[in-house]
DNA sequence: AAATGTAACTTGACCGGTTACTATGCAAAA
DNA sequence: TTTTGCATAGTAACCGGTCAAGTTACATTT
């Protein structure tokens, strides 16, 4: 690979016979430089092709008017639309963002922070994996005074900034419609509850569950990952149990949609038989039958308040001030959770 | 913002009284240095906590080890399964990325190819969005000698690469099973015939009429966008005709869907009164009811292709060849586009 | 008339690496 | 013994910007 010389400021700057930081100032728009000779240097770096080089700059001026950002996934609805937010919020405050995939493996996520510091981006904004544990690597972060936001899945690390959604009050609204609408014997197919979406969820259905007085029974609760595996697996479990639930809680949509496909499978219809709610939905929901009712993430505000907390932290001195901010959630009415059958309708809300 | 001075090759070469260059031969297990020196020196790196500066090494190398790439769209499940792919495969070479977004608006998509030649990207992967027309941009970058690979939605532009799926005989092997499915009415709700994803869809459709020995009602080919509403706003056209098809081919997934709603709001049966295939799925198509059969775009392979092709011509010499790659296409059957009912069988391949 | 101010540039150092070239010491070859 | 060669390390320049601290010429104040 040996390719053409690009263009620089000397070359702008031997052709006007001035040097080359009064070509970099006057790019820049610098006061210093009449407006004669930013004109002139502007027309001059457009004719010659100039293009600055960021490396170069970031270098001198030890920034990179970047924003790294590491997720677990990005074929997910969840995460593409939350990744689009982030991108288009950025591009609106002219941050770059440099944008990794953890692929849900722990290793490669460390390995992506390490990246993302040595291209000395400004900040971070990180959502963990389902397995992340050890914070050695977000501390190391943090002793560099890299300013770090959590985003949806988050972890306690001191010094460092979290944005997350609702998680345990959704829970409530979500399992508190469902008793309102009769049921009574419901079942949590859960997430893992060493991740805070997991946990938050779970404690969300445990506290509905004992404001209306209701008994939780050990055996509809189940734990384990985010996807439509884990959905179908958890359902399997339940309907083998030969005790199945009314209802049942997903913790997240894909759960919900594996829960669909193994309800199908054996024969249970929804919501007749079982009826359901889940945590964040998909943009084809609308055409499910049925429609999934729902705890809406705004993953738009999500990834805006993100990007908005990072920059503020960029802003700030060295010390900036840890938040943590949370995002109500809205219930979504569809084709579930609309109504038991057949039941007297104690108290509707 | 103030931040802690970062370890440099100076920092570690000060500590064990070597040079500089040592330090950084060092750490690229250069064969110069002894393999002492260089454990020594990695050892050092490690306690001091050395994390290379991008920056500066990118700009003394002038090269990013950085693949730059513009998509219109993440949070459709086409694209975002597309990144995906990109970002594995670029991982397992060693390569970074720098995605930026579109949004389908060519403005944006003229800056962020200017942003990503400022960062010296060893090479460019694009995806156009649907409004594209002009090629200077590109051809400044051909110009400056940056490899270029055009992926699914394509431009011809001197100098550069293309891969994309087989749009043409997707459409064929669609329309024909159609056909020999015994449906003749058969309407096509296509996109924007300028750009080449569109235009070889619709291509494939006349041809397969053509060899089969079909007219085409021109009332019963609709271009417009790719999307969700596109499809609604389509079928409307057909519907509001009075004269209905049989059959719909529609280019892409969204479309289909955007067929669904509208056939959903005036009563009209999908597979029964209408029967439909498509260019393209999403993981949930499962769930549908009826699930779409379609013609699957392989995107973990386009994405692996793409990436391999680009650091390909990366490594090549400033005078790359361009290729074309065409990624075949397989037809997948669902619920629809199975039967036509009380159909006589005649051609049943 | 001298002092002060200011607009408009220039100088030189520096950011943190890489690269091409040079130097040194010791062992093997002549 | 002298020459040659190789392993190992060092020197200095350079990549393309930015930044802090001058410099110059001219206008303004006192």
């Amino acid at each position: 690979m040996n390719r053409k010389p690009h263009v620089t400021l000397s070359d702008i700057a031997k052709q006007l016979n001035v040097s080359k930081v009064t070509v970099s100032k006057a790019l820049r728009g610098h006061p210093d430089i009449s407006r004669e000779t930013t004109k002139l240097v502007k027309k001059v770096a457009e004719e010659l092709g100039y293009t600055p080089n960021f490396a170069a700059r970031n270098l001198s001026s030890r920034k990179s008017n970047t924003i790294g950002v590491v997720v677990p996934k990005i074929a997910h609805f969840f995460f593409s639309s939350l990744i689009e937010s982030i991108y288009d919020q950025a591009f609106y405050n002219n941050f770059d963002i440099a944008l990794t995939v953890s692929q849900e493996n722990v290793e490669r996520e460390r390995k992506h922070i390490e990246t993302l510091m040595a291209m000395r981006v400004d900040g971070l904004i990180i959502s963990i994996t389902q397995q992340t544990k050890d914070k050695t690597i977000f501390e190391k972060v943090v002793s560099r005074d890299v300013p770090l936001v959590f985003m949806d899945r988050v972890m306690p690390v001191d010094g460092t900034s979290q944005v997350t959604v609702d998680d345990k009050g959704g829970a409530i609204k979500a399992i508190e419609l469902a008793i309102d609408n009769g049921y009574t014997k419901i079942a949590h197919i859960g997430g893992f509850t060493e991740i805070n979406i997991g946990r938050r969820r779970y404690e969300g259905y445990v506290e509905a569950m004992k404001r209306r007085g209701l008994e939780i029974d050990p055996d509809w609760v189940v734990h384990g990952g985010f996807g439509e595996d884990d959905g179908y697996q958890g359902f399997m479990k339940l309907y083998k149990s030969g005790r199945m639930p009314e209802f049942i809680f997903a913790v997240t949509y894909p759960v919900a949609l594996g829960v669909y496909a193994a309800a199908a499978e054996v024969g249970v219809r929804i919501p007749d038989d079982l009826d359901i709610i889940c945590f964040g939905s998909a943009s084809i929901n609308k055409f499910l039958k049925p429609a999934l009712s729902y705890v809406d993430q705004p993953t738009a505000t999500l990834g805006k308040v993100a990007v908005d907390l990072i920059i503020e932290h960029i802003g700030e001195s060295d010390e900036y001030l840890p938040k943590h901010i949370e995002v109500p959630t809205e219930l979504v009415m569809r084709d579930t959770c609309l109504r038991k059958k057949n039941a007297v309708i104690s108290s509707a809300k």
